[in-house]
DNA sequence: ACTGTTGTCAACCGGTAGGTTAAATAGCAG
DNA sequence: CTGCTATTTAACCTACCGGTTGACAACAGT
């Protein structure tokens, strides 16, 4: 399994069926059972799809009687928009500044541009 | 390969040597020997990568000479961020709703919400 | 016309993801 | 204690994923 969280997030949220239970859990709590009716798979695999959701932070459980219901944690969605916007910006930083760069010089000379950057996480 | 856009750019970058990939085209083009250059792995793996990339639509590439850099599409975020941005907003009103029915019922009457989990004690 | 550079394609391999069935665990109702 | 319901664990199978090596295509330079 994916070490470091950012990529179970996006791992989690990759597959079809996962997204449509963090949808339906958006909107209410839900139990194995419940979850699993829609689709036609068993509920041991919806079992697995919450265990994937869940070591991903996604997901959180309560026990309560003999039922588990699961509850969506909203929070580590931050973590992927941060990484998402970061990158975003970084890039249309770059159109910016290209466009900068073209409009300054008609004459189409080349002025060396940055040296080239390590890569961050 | 998965069928649907979302499933395609969230699995893409379920990879931490892909992101590193992105975090680095968000600075600069480049080619794909540049790209493999910081990974030990062989240049033929790194085609792979920029092929999940380019097929999720996060990258495409011009035919420049014998080279073929490699550009970072940044419209496809925002496929992501709506996606994410829907639920979290969702599941944030539930809790302000939430909220909103235990401060207005200080007397503990149970209103029968919807046939739900957490009935507040 | 060769040679070197850049990149892809094809075949293969080990690991893991997602599905199944069957069995085990946990709690509630008689 | 027995049984019913809800859920997880175990074992297994297949397909895909990320990596490799080796061959090939396209182009530049000499």
């Amino acid at each position: 399994m994916a070490a470091d969280p950012l990529s179970r997030v996006f791992s989690a949220l990759a597959d079809p069926t996962r997204r449509d239970m963090v949808a339906r859990l958006a909107v209410a709590d839900a139990t194995v059972n419940e979850l699993a009716e829609p689709y036609d798979v068993t509920v041991q695999a919806v079992s697995k799809h919450l265990k994937v959701l869940q070591d991903a932070g996604l997901v959180s459980r309560t026990r309560e009687a003999q039922r588990r219901p699961v509850h969506l944690e909203a929070e580590v969605f931050d973590l992927m928009t941060r990484w998402i916007e970061r990158y975003r910006r970084q890039a249309e930083e770059r159109y910016r500044r290209l466009d900068d760069l073209l409009r300054s010089m008609p004459d189409g000379t080349e002025p060396t541009p940055p040296p080239q950057t390590g890569a961050p996480t």
